[in-house]
DNA sequence: ACGTCTTACGTTACACGTAAGGATG
DNA sequence: CATCCTTACGTGTAACGTAAGACGT
């Protein structure tokens, strides 16, 4: 294929304009480079495109044919062209996600709902999984990121921590403990405790909490899912220790949650994606959304406490 | 349109292959050349076309959704391209020729079938007029080119002679002139003629050449068409005077011409084409064909004479 | 004689190949 | 360590603009 694109370009505005001098004007090249893209592109077909004497510039058959299919190429192109740069501006896309079930419900509905409003003609799905499935369904190429928990080095995917989140303790808003601004470990034992499923990694970093505390945690009840847990928190059944993003989840159940301190138990949230696989500009977009709102959640938490500090 | 087919050739090569070596020894050049190409295209787009680490090339999802539009567009445009050389080495194309119906009917024909036997797959149409509408049928592009006889200089039409062609008489074989290898004019006195009508080219040559003999004709039957007239000599109801090459179309009936000689008159057969248009390759090499057909039959009516005389 | 296409020529820019660098498995 | 992509650099080609020529109206 020794045919350019400018010369289809120039063929169509020859032939559009029935005139090589205005059709140069209209290119923005002088008037002796047309005549040269064409001649070379008749010498490259065989055969003469226009009837040109210097008053007139008509199509021949030839020309005619090739106009109606160029033209039609060009235009396919142009929209196919068109179409590349929109998914670069963020005009049009698609984004999947996995997350556990907890950010899926948490978190990333909200980001969503930001997300929309900039971008509102990408395409989001949401792949809730359980953590533990997050890494394969991204590695498996399911979903373009996901968001949850990661060690730094796992097998096949790309780590980015995007907010550190404390463990805290759930309790009904009228719970003894709800007066204080931070709970420490040594207060859980006091209370009935309402426990993750040992396989989860909320369970293990309690674990990890209660043990740097010297203390044994005895769970009156486990869930495996986070709602579960609060559910049963709401219903008096207890206390829980969770992330406190899940505070998202337990405003309707008129719970509160405290920071828990001595130690400070925290985890990454993080952003994962499979390595080597660049973001596609929704996805890039939407993690700096997605930043933004957890650091507008955090804030509003901070706040909410240091009103109630006061 | 900042993008050049060169790049998405070197793009689809490379998304092909999932390689650049591979694409770049494919397309026949060196390597970088690639990287840049697909780079510049990139950042044109606006989008990471693959992700390509070492040891793997694979296409984002941008790259995967132009892939598919523009490896469309390559084939469609690889069509066209086709189709217009085609065009040009005769493998298809249509021909649309005006001609008198003493033409269409003795001469094309054969002409056409000499053509169709070279280039079958070129489509041909005759446009059957009287002679005085041909020019005009050109003119008004209702055809490529048209044969007859035209003077040198007339409105919006270019003349090529093709043949020069002398009036016969035409007789019954067993016409007692018929035995001579040619007749004078003034011998036609002495038999009852049939003439063409008086709006008739042939008629105002035949009546220029009794006028240079000094003749006054008194035609007996009048006919619009040479077809016609041919039945009313086969008929035995006189002699014509008719162009030589009518003798096609008086073979099967018997009938044998003889050259008109003191004076020879003779009509310029021509190929006339609308002024500034260019010939279609097909049509060019019609008239190549049409010429040696020409030729052909003038040297075998030629012979065929030389047989007589002996 | 004017407008328009073509040819000729010189300059500039850019495309390409070669060679070195860096990353990945 | 081998392979593959990227960067850097120099050269040659070819694309383009200017100017002169040819042509038809």
């Amino acid at each position: 294929m020794r045919i350019a694109l400018k010369q289809i370009e120039a063929f169509l505005a020859v032939a559009e304009h029935k005139s090589f001098s205005a059709a140069a004007r209209h290119m923005g090249v002088a008037q002796p480079a047309l005549s040269i893209m064409i001649r070379e592109m008749e010498s490259e077909l065989g055969v003469r495109m226009f009837d040109r004497t210097t008053r007139r510039v008509e199509l021949t058959q030839a020309g005619e044919e090739f106009r109606a299919s160029s033209s039609k190429v060009m235009e396919d192109l142009g929209h196919a062209i068109q179409n590349t740069r929109d998914l670069a501006a963020r005009k049009r896309g698609r984004i999947r996600i996995a997350a556990s079930p907890l950010l899926s419900s948490a978190i990333v509905p909200f980001a969503i709902a930001a997300f929309h409003k900039d971008y509102p003609g990408i395409n989001i799905e949401v792949l809730d999984a359980p953590n533990q499935d997050i890494r394969e369904e991204v590695v498996a190429n399911n979903a373009d990121c996901g968001l949850g928990t990661f060690s730094a080095h796992e097998e096949g995917i790309e780590r980015t921590v995007l907010m550190r989140d404390n463990l805290g303790l759930f309790m009904p808003a009228d719970h003894p403990l709800a007066g204080n601004a931070f709970v420490r470990w040594d207060d859980l034992p006091q209370w009935p405790l309402i426990a993750m499923s040992r396989n989860s990694g909320i369970r293990r970093l309690m674990e990890l909490g209660a043990e740097q505390a010297s203390q044994i945690l005895h769970p009156k009840f486990e869930a495996s899912m986070v709602t579960t847990a609060l559910a049963f928190v709401a219903a008096g059944l207890g206390v829980a220790v969770l992330p406190t993003y899940a505070m998202s989840r337990a405003d309707q159940y008129n719970l509160v949650s405290r920071p828990l301190v001595d130690p400070t138990v925290s985890r990454d949230l993080c952003l994962i994606r499979a390595t080597g696989k660049s973001l596609s500009p929704a996805v890039s977009s939407f993690i700096t959304v997605l930043r933004n709102h957890l650091q507008g959640m955090l804030l509003s938490n901070d706040h909410r406490n240091k009103i109630q500090d006061l």
